[in-house]
DNA sequence: AGTTTCTCGATAGATTTTTCTCGATAATGG
DNA sequence: CCATTATCGAGAAAAATCTATCGAGAAACT
């Protein structure tokens, strides 16, 4: 079909489809579960069973993670779910800072396994006095003052923003100005950052707009 | 192309794409935005270059949403907004029952502006007789044996739904049973549904995926 | 042992989504 | 008034993504 001079560009080094790269955590919830139950082999179409996905979509979604199954047989489970961890990254976990200790980055400090998605918040960080202390699971909450200073002697990469919209840019700013790398943004705001650096957005409202609208429709035809 | 019996089946009442149904709330952040800056007119190339879109992804998109503008003028920013609200069905707000007030549901009881999205959340419940009570925004929190009896009684048809994953599947029948029609899913696990509901899933983890596996690439590159 | 059945892996086809190109239109400035 | 420029709208092309098909291998059953 393509025959350019220069195809496999976009497989470059990591040029998995974002749709796929997308749907790896839940294969990795579903195999995590099914081991649970003692199941040592798993195949394709058990797993797509358990999503709801096409089995053959699947199967080209896990070849592209890197796994091999034997035909017949299906996939090792411990095995399969070790690859997608590995091609993740979540076999080793990165330590984070998140800044903005509101509703949301309180309930995200609250989440436990979190490091076993290759994230350990190990600070936080907010502008208000009283937000100050140490918070669940032992983690502390810093004055925003010191957040240059700390995060450059504790190098980490990833950030997570949950500061009101209006205050996101400039804490984007000040996290990568002091090394960090990724950023999961949660803030209903397009960030602008330098190129080598990453950004995720969470954007809640966007499930929310499809959710609604789909709503909507429904409400229009059905009664 | 596909000259079949019947065409345009897809595209029967709500056919747009679900990646334009998802930028969509994107563009209405951006507006009202702008709009709040005093601007009149707005051009999909400034939307563009707002969320770092293509111009010509942004008039498309715009454009099966409704919206119609004037060459070299763009569109009336107010106009361009009321549209997209309308077709969000973000306009007349729906109530909706919120299950599981953990740190995540507290959050999202907590968070003020959803009616901006459509959404208000006008009763919650937990099987934890602790987090029973009235909560922020005068929401109660009802005990989760009441579900069906106010769930029938208020009519409601939005169901968030944030306990554990283990508690998902049940939850969500109960709700089914009672009424709710969409649901918006914080449990990490593939609810299985009537046909006739929808279900929305915000997997947070989806995206951390993304994020981490982005980064362990560009580590395993770059140094 | 032979047959059946289930599954992976690869390839090709179909569909969806994004990007490009073009002409028409309206404001702006000489 | 006319050239210029910015913009929408529509349609075509390109790219990405999803789905279907087929062959071969491996286990299970007869
Ligand atoms: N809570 C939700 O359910 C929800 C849902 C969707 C999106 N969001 C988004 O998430 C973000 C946080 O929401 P929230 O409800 O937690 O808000 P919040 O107001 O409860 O919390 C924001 C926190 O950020 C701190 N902060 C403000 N400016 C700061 C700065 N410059 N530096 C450091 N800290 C600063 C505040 O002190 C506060 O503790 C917002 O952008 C919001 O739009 C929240
Ligand atoms: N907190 C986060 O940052 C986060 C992040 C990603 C995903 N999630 C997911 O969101 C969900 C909620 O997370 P959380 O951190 O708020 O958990 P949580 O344990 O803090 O809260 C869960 C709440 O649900 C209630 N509950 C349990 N079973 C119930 C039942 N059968 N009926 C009614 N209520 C019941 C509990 O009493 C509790 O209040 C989980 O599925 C979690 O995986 C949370």
């Amino acid at each position: 079909m393509q025959n350019r001079t220069d195809t496999t560009r976009t497989i470059g080094e990591h040029g998995i489809p974002e749709p796929t790269l997308r749907r790896l955590p839940a294969y990795c919830q579903v195999l995590r579960r099914l081991a649970g139950r003692g199941l040592k082999q798993v195949s394709c179409t058990r797993i797509g069973r358990e999503l709801g996905f096409d089995p053959t979509q699947v199967r080209k979604d896990l070849a592209l993670a890197g796994a091999v199954g034997r035909p017949k047989v299906g996939y090792c489970t411990e095995e399969l779910y070790r690859t997608l961890e590995n091609f993740l990254g979540w076999n080793n976990v990165e330590e984070a800072v998140l800044v903005g200790v509101g509703h949301l980055g309180t309930a995200l400090l609250g989440y436990t396994p979190f490091d076993r998605y290759g994230v350990r918040i190990v600070a936080a960080f907010d502008s208000d006095p009283e937000k100050l202390g140490p918070h669940a699971h032992g983690v502390q909450v810093f004055p925003q003052t010191r957040l240059p200073e700390l995060l450059r002697r504790m190098k980490l990469r990833i950030g997570i923003l949950t500061v009101p919209a209006e205050a996101a840019q400039s804490v984007c700013d000040l996290m990568t100005a002091n090394g960090v790398i990724a950023i999961w943004n949660f803030a209903p705001i397009a960030l602008s950052v330098p190129a080598n650096v990453i950004v995720q957005n969470e954007d809640l409202f966007a499930t929310l707009g499809v959710l609604s609208s789909k709503l909507a429709a429904a409400l229009r035809t059905g009664s």
